[in-house]
RNA sequence: GGGGGCAUAGCUCAGCUGGUUAGAGCACCUGCCUUACAAGCAGGGGGUCAUAGGUUCGAGUCCUAUUGUCCCCACCA
């Protein structure tokens, strides 16, 4: 870049350049060094079929800061990328797909949909990777991975077999969640529950015996053509005659038992319910218990199957109408309330799901979830933040067994054959070919697939070459951070710890770093059936990645949600173009000279102090980057560099830079490039682009920002007299302009100051910087001055100051605000002094606090008393 | 039913283990095209930190309760 660029920074063509320059160095690629420490983060991979949304913009930038970060530090730190081929939504694409050519994956037959599966992966699977570029993220893309690539497969394949012959794998038949629409089994982290409009259908049952009838309600009237029994509490004195009688089922006259069992509160309705084992989860348990049959009346697609007599072929909200109408017409239904109640609704496509019986593949929790809430409560792995530790162990102590099936095509087939001839099982990682037990080739594989979730949870071992014990497994496993958000701790981040533990021994990672989600400028969650999400890929477009990763880092907090507006990113965007402009007023003042990248032999004294002020910036935030506080970690360079930097180190360099001297001047360029590339290597993880941009273009050492060292703290920089002197001097100036601005002086016209001060060193340096910032004609300092009189007065915590103007001066406002700025010092001053005369606070406070409030107090007296002397004077 | 988050300036939010006078961005007002930047500079107004108690020398920060709001889990047929 030079001078001669433009005056706004113009991201567009700088970030493709940048990221080009970076991938051909080779910079993101990592590898198993000796020498080195690893870090490593596995990306949570996103879906085949995902376009980036700002949900993913904040993930990946999180993680880039931290890979950007550490790599810096000197960790060969591998930020390792990859996808998902997630099952059920891709399916959802492609069975849409076919459906639009008029055909079902069933005409096209298993193998061709195969087929076109994944040549639909290999055309759409990249895109949202492309897009992951334009963020800037550095992934070591030579170890792109997929779910269901070979060394994945083959994990998946072993980790089955493993489970299963340890006994943590098992078919049976159960009742599950069935989503009629996908047509498939889904876990319960899979179900959503949404509370819907509905009904409440009081029903009579009569008794077999004809001695009377029993009361009850429904929401489901349907279900009850599968109604095995009707139960009450044992306890209820109601019913307690009842129970081992029988009642007639209303329309399908079947008998049917009167059960008593603990699970029917007798407080809820009649206190009767009735009992459908194969279509509630609850009946399920009571059928268990009591022995009921399981009568299955419905078909895959909620349909009323051949067990439903008259009512087979309708639909499920067919039946129940037709139902209600003839229970009505029998005489049947006793009346009909509206009510609200929670529907369980399929995640993917918020049909409403079956709970249903059918056979199905298992993972047997309990003993798996045991060790993974250990290593979280021992604090093996740590959750950032902390609260979402209850969120985990609360799913981890109530959990059920998983159901890993799937009945959908697209994912890992489930290693297990059938025999035709005597129906043994043989669960095997290769192709079983013969039955062990009969030794018939008549072996047929189970058409399911397994559940997404069961290859992703062996992620951030399967990736690096597990089931093989690769250099690379045994360097950067356990991986370090992981980084998502709070609503995958079930479905992933649970799995990845124990699956990590179970089956290589060691946590998956040490600490998971939480975010919220990404919401819209009124607080709403971003979603497409209100079209109020905003693609990110447009905003980089339109403000570039660096603007959009600042808005996403800062101000955001661990765990909490945050809000996306177009004026956050417009204002990260001025962000942007301040470093900009800051650069080209750098080249304007070195280009064509010779100018090192190290410090000069002398250093003035805002030299000194824009140095030690970089120091504890560079400290603090590589502290807050090892806490993961990223948020205020950017907003203290933010200060920094806007503040601190340009509004006062480089107004202050001007000076040298203008006075003709050139060692002075040569003396202002090297601390200005020096301080100017160290901060763009602190703000570099936050915004790569710009300033690795810059940093090339600025004299350095080494080849690239990306690769450049972290600063280290220097205690030889940082100093606290340094700060304290320019304090003083900074503070008459601003007292000064203030002082101007309220009398409406403009800066063209300048005037004479007198500096009153017991300590005229700081201002006596900083004399230039006092008359070009102040704008001042003349400047007298000394213990003691003559100003004119009339002048009006501005009194700092070291000196007090005279302006005068008496053609501008409001002697009347003058007056008023001396003794407004009076009485506020001795009202401050009060405060300190009941402090410091209080004994408890003498002798339970620790010594730096007391010694802060004595010297503030110091302070307050002086100022009390030059204030009080001013009056007097203008008086 | 159980658990959790949030409540700080007009708006959006910081404020880490309690410690001098509670901060930022945007918006607003005033003055400036000062030769890096008007997407800028200088200055300013604006907050009894939701409410009520408590702990403490000291509370926005810790504890208890209340109100409002959002979320998660369980789910009553």
């Amino acid at each position: 870049m030079s001078t001669e660029l433009a005056k706004a920074y113009e991201p567009q063509e700088v970030e493709h350049r940048i990221y080009d320059f970076w991938m051909r160095g080779g910079y993101f690629h990592a590898e198993p060094d000796p020498k080195k420490k690893p870090y490593t983060i596995v990306i949570p991979p996103p879906n085949i079929t995902g376009q980036l949304h700002m949900g993913h913009a904040l993930d990946e930038t999180l993680q880039d800061i931290l890979i950007r970060f550490k790599r810096m530090q000197g960790y060969s730190a591998l930020w390792l990328p990859g996808t998902d081929h997630a099952s059920i939504a891709t399916e959802a694409k492609l069975v849409e797909a076919l459906r639009n050519e008029g055909l079902s994956k069933e005409q096209v037959g298993r193998e061709a949909y195969l087929e076109r599966a994944w040549a639909w992966k290999e055309k759409f699977g990249g895109r949202i990777l492309e897009q992951l570029k334009l963020l800037g993220s550095s992934c070591d893309w030579d170890r792109l991975r997929f779910t269901m690539d070979e060394g994945c497969s083959k994990a998946v394949r072993h980790v089955f077999v493993k489970l299963y012959e340890k006994g943590l794998i098992y078919r049976g038949e159960r009742i599950i969640n069935w989503c009629p629409n996908c047509r498939t089994a889904i876990s319960d982290a899979e179900v959503e529950f949404e509370e819907k409009d509905g009904s409440f259908w009081h029903l009579r049952y009569p008794l077999a015996d004809g001695s009377g009838e029993i009361h009850l309600a429904t929401t489901r009237p349907e279900t009850m053509l599968g109604d095995t029994a009707v139960a009450v509490h044992p306890e209820d004195e109601r019913y307690k005659h009842l129970v081992g009688k029988h009642v007639i089922l209303p329309l399908v006259n079947r008998e049917i038992p009167i059960v008593a069992d603990e699970y029917v509160e007798m407080d809820f309705g009649t206190g009767v319910v009735k009992i459908t084992p194969a279509h509630d989860p609850n009946d399920f348990e009571v059928g268990r218990r009591h022995d009921l049959p399981v009568f299955n009346v419905m078909d895959e697609r909620g349909a009323i199957n051949e067990n439903g007599g008259k009512y087979a072929g309708m639909s499920g909200l067919e039946a129940r109408k037709q139902i209600v109408k003839d229970l009505e017409a029998g005489g049947y239904l006793l009346k009909v309330e509206p009510i609200k109640h929670n529907v369980g609704t399929c995640q993917r496509c918020h049909t409403v799901v079956e709970p249903w019986v059918s056979t199905q593949w298992f993972v047997k929790m309990e003993p798996l979830a045991k060790p993974a809430i250990d290593v979280v409560k021992t604090g093996k792995i740590r959750f950032i933040p902390e609260r979402m530790d209850k969120i985990y162990y609360n799913w981890l102590e109530n959990i059920k067994d998983w159901c890993i099936s799937r009945q959908l095509w697209w994912g890992h087939r489930i290693p297990a054959w059938y025999c035709e001839d005597c129906g043994e099982t043989v669960v095997s990682e290769t192709e079983a070919q013969v039955c062990p037990k009969c030794g018939s080739r008549r072996l047929i594989q189970d058409k399911d697939t397994l559940d997404t979730w069961f290859s992703s949870a062996l992620w951030p071992f399967s990736t690096l070459g597990w089931p093989e014990n690769t250099e690379e497994l045994k360097y950067f496993y356990p991986t370090n951070t992981l980084v998502t958000g709070y609503d995958i701790i079930f479905f992933w981040v649970s799995r990845m710890i124990f699956s990590g533990l179970e089956h290589m021994g060691e946590i998956p990672f040490e600490t998971v770093f939480y975010h919220g989600l990404v919401r819209d400028a009124q607080g709403r969650k971003m979603s497409k059936s209100l079209g109020n999400g905003i693609d990110p890929v447009e905003v980089i477009e339109q403000y570039g990645a660096d603007a959009l990763r600042f808005t996403l880092v800062t101000g955001n907090s661990p765990g909490n949600d945050m809000r996306f507006s177009d004026e956050k990113v417009a204002a990260s965007r001025n962000f942007a173009n301040k470093i900009w402009n800051a650069a080209r007023f750098i080249h304007m003042n070195i280009d064509g000279k010779e100018v090192p990248c190290k410090l000069p032999e002398t250093l003035s004294l805002e030299d000194r102090w824009v140095l030690s002020r970089f120091q504890h910036v560079a400290k603090e935030i590589t502290e807050n980057l090892e806490k993961y506080e990223l948020g205020i970690a950017v907003s203290k360079l933010y200060d920094f560099l806007w503040d601190d930097f340009c509004d006062w180190y480089i107004e202050l360099a001007k000076i040298r830079m203008t006075s003709g001297e050139e060692a002075a001047a040569q003396g202002a360029r090297q601390v200005l490039v020096w301080v100017f590339s160290n901060t763009l290597k602190l703000l570099h993880p936050f915004m790569p682009f710009i300033t690795e941009e810059i940093w090339q273009s600025l004299p350095h050492e080494g080849e690239a920002l990306i690769v450049a060292p972290w600063p280290q703290y220097e205690e030889a920089l940082a100093s606290k007299e340094a700060e304290e002197e320019m304090t003083k001097v900074m503070e008459l100036i601003t007292a000064v302009r203030t002082r101007r601005s309220e009398m409406n002086v403009p800066p063209s016209k300048k005037a004479h100051l007198y500096v009153e001060t017991g300590t005229p060193n700081a201002f006596e340096t900083e004399r230039e910087a006092i008359l070009r910032l102040a704008y001042c004609s003349e400047l007298e300092i000394g213990a003691k001055v003559q100003a004119e009189e009339g002048a009006v007065t501005v009194v700092t915590a070291a000196c007090k100051g005279y302006l005068p103007m008496d053609d501008l001066i409001d002697k009347k406002a003058e007056l008023a605000r001396l003794n407004k700025e009076l009485e506020s010092a001795k009202k401050q001053l009060q405060t300190v002094n009941a402090k410091l005369s209080n004994e408890t606070f003498l002798s339970k406070a620790p010594e730096n606090v007391i010694e802060g409030v004595k010297q503030n107090g110091e302070k307050l007296r002086e100022k009390v008393r030059m204030i009080e002397e001013s009056l007097k004077a203008f008086q």
